[in-house]
RNA sequence: GCCCGGGUGCUGAAAUUGGUAAACAGAGGGGACUCAAAAUCCCCUGACCGCAAGGUCUUGUCGGUUCAAGUCCGACCCCGGGCACCA
């Protein structure tokens, strides 16, 4: 007997499909597209990583079933190989971003073509290609024409080590995403986009789109809606320039509560700064005379929030009164204004009303420095008294000592109150906009000039930024250079601002010298858009015969030009994307990301997806977020030493074996951990497979009617299971299924072997593709080729429900609710006869002592005698 | 502190949504085949009592609802992940 020799049968039809473009889907001939997009890969550490493996085989699997159920697959991958993690790969082994891009993707690529998914190897795209990144500035300057993208100086997020600006979302737990490392506040003028003005649709559309509910909630959290009011309280005496100061409260009903205020340190600051700048001299304004302590304070405040390590025990609350007085709108009391470190300058108005009777916040503050507590919400109303209060009462409640608003209940209060002092509604999100400055070499430079003869003269593309203009289409790419000097300089500017060759440039408007913006983007500015660009016809230089796209493309269908490659009848055809599968570790990064654009690009009208169950302009009405696969209970990485390369795996066992033994360990969007040893169980059953098929010698050739019920069994539990992404309990049946065709003793039907197959081949595409073609070899009389008929192309089994339905029902017998036997009755036996039946069993007598004062039955499943 | 997951044999896990807990695997033990080993095949394996028939206990802990609870309700403990002075 022939043994089932992996290696060879795998590498065969890996080269068969790719001649014979098994998996290149006919664009515009599809009836059924069906794009199945799942997460590209970074390809910046030593090669592939097992995790990655995981991912891509689990949404091939869905690809391969939907494929075969008459769908015309799309499943296409590249490389996110742009960025700081493969720039910190190539600092660390000490080669060059731009040299190191090459080995790194002909590496991927290797190990990718070695798992056995049905990837459209013609479209893949890599960020850091010219022709792909010309189009990411192009977007930009999209974005830069709408006012998406501007140019502020703010304070921002720093981190020492990566030696660049980080946007919020990178810095986790105060830390940077990439490297650890603590992250600072500085204060940089820098490149931001506009998310902000979509956080109300972002927010709204996760209540319609499919998506796995932790990253929806995940997204909710980060956007983090508050809805609230604006109230002004007046400032005494012409302390400030200003005669008011404003403060956002989800809580007005309290008011009345409100014995003091707090601004930020920044707030005050600009307090003092007021009047610096020559335009607010002569606008009369003055500045703020405060004392030294108050200054000192303000000062010092300032420069601890740029270092404060998140991991430190949480800082006492620290603050001074500023001697500034405003006059409590409601009360009409004056309070006293405090600047304090734990008011934040970045959202609200950076000042608030503290009420510490209802803010444990504020409570904690007031309680430390002698401030007045009064309680305005009581949660027994009407009582004789209220609590004293030992920490803050945060629920709702009744009013009192509020005026003519004492005995209403705080939710109504909330917007009567608010009314009663001319507060307005507010909406205040959490969420701020995506800064994507970096200053750094390996990325797409932003393709902007900087005119200082245009800033002087007031002259720009926008009033609020005079000078700045975006690169012109026809100038773009603007392309990296490869410099020598790559490594990220730590001064606040990339490394391009050393090349005068790359910075040196003209301006767009007056045609003087001007100088080129030498950041680079950050790298999730190239994945927000990348779906589109594997159907977009950027990277047609690649292909050596032209397919059929070209002629293909419809004339595009908005008013940009037929240069827009975001517009065009595929696009429509084939978008919005049909399954998005990839980690919840982007949940509020590259997941928050590309919904923003694509709904910005729609927008603008640059781009127009085809009819969907979801929002407009929604790139993924489905996503489904997989689990994490560690090792040994801890996440793989690199410094642990536990990273599990495939390649051994695969040259050891065949990429099939290891396909089924990560499916199979636990539920795909659970996760699991890798054990070396597990991996034997799938080895064992494909071998049985491979024998199964190639010797079914049994000699009976009555058809067994048991294993043609649990064929039928087995089809709808593998149909329904790969759709809900249970893959395990797939696999599951078809182990049973494999174990009951071996123990049966006649010869099985080609067709019930044949389903079985089909069953499999998602799971296992190079062992059911050669033991297809073997079964389905003609004997021929000459040496004429078959010709190529891949099981990955047949139909999808259809099970018979009628044959779902046991003959017989194994019924349980209780007394009194414990289990005391089992017989196998007729289905759809009524009570009396399994009454009957029930009594019958020697240790139900035994049981029943008395007569039952109650019998529970329930049809085909159990009866209870209950005494 | 808040928000998500999750807690079931030695291990990974399963359980048609309230109806025989532990399917399918791994690991372990025993046996067959073999000069021997590997591979393969068969049997056993939640705990305790019992020669057996059978019984008692068992899904993180405690309590509740129900004829019946891994599943529903309440309180708590532990593990993993996310957010964290967001007013």
């Amino acid at each position: 007997m022939e043994h089932y020799n992996f290696s060879e049968i795998e590498k065969k039809w890996q080269k068969q499909w790719l001649e014979t473009r098994l998996y290149e889907p006919s664009f515009s001939n599809a009836k059924q597209p069906f794009y199945n997009l799942m997460m590209f890969p970074y390809p910046s550490a030593e090669g592939l990583h097992v995790g990655n493996m995981y991912a891509f085989v689990g949404a091939d699997i869905y690809g391969r079933a939907k494929r075969m159920q008459g769908h015309n697959v799309f499943e296409p991958i590249g490389l996110d190989g742009f960025g700081i993690h493969s720039e910190n790969y190539a600092l660390k082994i000490g080669a060059h971003p731009m040299d190191q891009s090459k080995v790194s993707q002909e590496n991927f690529y290797r190990q990718l073509s070695m798992i056995g998914n049905g990837f459209a190897w013609e479209e893949r795209l890599e960020t850091y290609d010219p022709a792909y990144y010309r189009w990411t500035q192009w977007v930009f300057t999209q974005l830069w024409k709408r006012g998406l993208a501007y140019r502020k100086r703010q304070s921002v997020n720093w981190c020492p080590s990566c030696k660049t600006v980080l946007a919020d979302e990178q810095v986790v737990g105060g830390k940077c995403e990439r490297c650890g490392t603590i992250v600072e506040r500085r204060d940089l003028e820098q490149w931001f986009l506009r998310i902000t003005e979509y956080a109300p649709r972002l927010l709204a559309n996760l209540d319609v789109i499919d998506w796995s509910e932790r990253v929806k909630i995940a997204q909710r959290n980060w956007i983090g809606k508050s809805e609230g009011a604006r109230i002004r309280f007046s400032v005494v005496g012409g302390q400030l320039s200003v005669t008011h100061l404003e403060v956002f409260t989800t809580r007005p009903d309290t008011l009345f509560g409100a014995t003091f205020m707090v601004v930020s340190p920044e707030l005050a600051k600009s307090w003092m700064d007021a009047g610096r700048s020559g335009s607010d001299e002569s606008s009369g304004s003055k500045r703020w005379q405060a004392s030294e302590e108050v200054r000192a304070y303000v000062t010092d405040a300032i420069a601890r929030r740029a270092t404060a390590d998140p991991e430190a025990p949480t800082q006492d609350k620290t603050g001074i009164d500023s001697g500034i007085r405003a006059v409590n709108p409601a009360t009409h009391e004056e309070i006293p204004v405090w600047v304090s470190d734990y008011v934040l300058a970045g959202y609200g108005t950076g000042a608030i009303m503290a009420v510490p009777a209802h803010d444990g916040r504020d409570f904690e503050f007031a309680k430390k420095y002698q401030l007045p507590v009064r309680m305005v919400v009581c949660p027994h109303y009407p009582a004789p008294s209220c609590p004293v209060l030992d920490h803050a009462y945060e629920d709702a409640g009744h009013l009192v000592d509020s005026g003519r608003f004492d005995g209403m209940d705080s939710e109504t209060a909330k917007w009567a109150i608010a009314e009663f002092v001319h507060g307005t509604r507010e909406t205040q999100y959490r969420l701020r906009d995506w800064l994507i400055s970096r200053q750094r070499y390996w990325g797409v430079p932003i393709p902007m000039i900087h005119c200082e003869a245009c800033e002087q003269a007031g002259r720009g593309e926008w009033k609020e930024m005079p000078g700045w203009y975006a690169v012109p289409d026809a100038d773009l790419p603007v392309v990296l250079p490869h410099i020598k000097e790559f490594r990220p300089k730590g001064t606040g500017e990339s490394p391009l601002a050393t090349m005068k060759e790359f910075y040196e440039a003209t301006c767009p408007s007056c045609g003087g010298a001007a100088r080129r913006e030498t950041d680079v983007s950050d790298t999730f500015l190239d994945s927000a858009w990348y779906y589109i660009g594997y159907l977009g016809r950027i990277n047609d230089k690649r292909r050596t015969t032209p397919t059929l796209r070209e002629t293909e493309v419809g004339a595009p269908t908005g008013s940009v030009g037929a240069d827009n490659p975001f517009l065009n009848l595929l696009i429509q055809k084939w978008l919005p994307v049909n399954l998005y599968t990839g980690g919840a570790e982007h949940s509020v990064l590259h997941l928050l990301y590309v919904r923003f654009l694509s709904l910005a690009l729609h927008d603008m009208k640059l781009l127009e997806f085809g009819p969907s169950s979801a929002p407009k302009g929604e790139p993924f009405p489905k996503f489904r977020a997989h689990g994490l696969l560690i090792k040994e209970g801890a996440k793989m990485s690199k410094s642990k030493g536990n990273v599990v390369n495939p390649d051994e795996y695969i040259r050891k066992y065949g990429a099939d074996a290891l396909r089924m033994y990560l499916m199979f360990l636990a539920p795909f969007e659970q996760g699991g951990d890798f054990r070396d040893e597990a991996v034997m169980g799938v080895v064992r059953f494909l071998e049985r497979v491979w024998r199964l098929c190639t010797t079914n010698d049994k000699q009976q050739t009555t058809n067994d009617k048991r294993i043609e019920r649990l064929v039928h069994k087995t089809v709808k539990k593998v149909t329904d299971d790969i759709e809900t992404l249970g893959y395990n309990t797939a696999i599951s049946a078809l182990m049973i299924l494999l174990n009951e065709m071996e123990r049966s003793t006649d010869k099985l039907t080609t067709l019930n072997l044949q389903t079985f197959l089909k069953l499999l081949a998602p799971f296992a595409p190079h062992i059911t593709e050669e033991l297809w073609s073997r079964m389905n070899q003609q004997p021929t009389t000459d040496n004429q080729q078959q010709e190529f008929k891949s099981i990955h192309t047949e139909s999808w089994p259809a099970y018979d429900p009628a044959l779902l339905v046991e003959e017989t029902a194994t019924i349980v017998v209780q007394v009194n609710g414990k289990a005391r036997g089992t017989f196998t009755a007729p289905r759809g036996a009524d009570q009396a006869a399994i009454e009957a039946l029930a009594r019958a069993e020697a240790n139900v007598v035994r049981h029943l002592t008395g007569p039952p004062k109650r019998i529970v039955f329930v049809p085909d499943q159990l009866i209870n005698f209950v005494l």
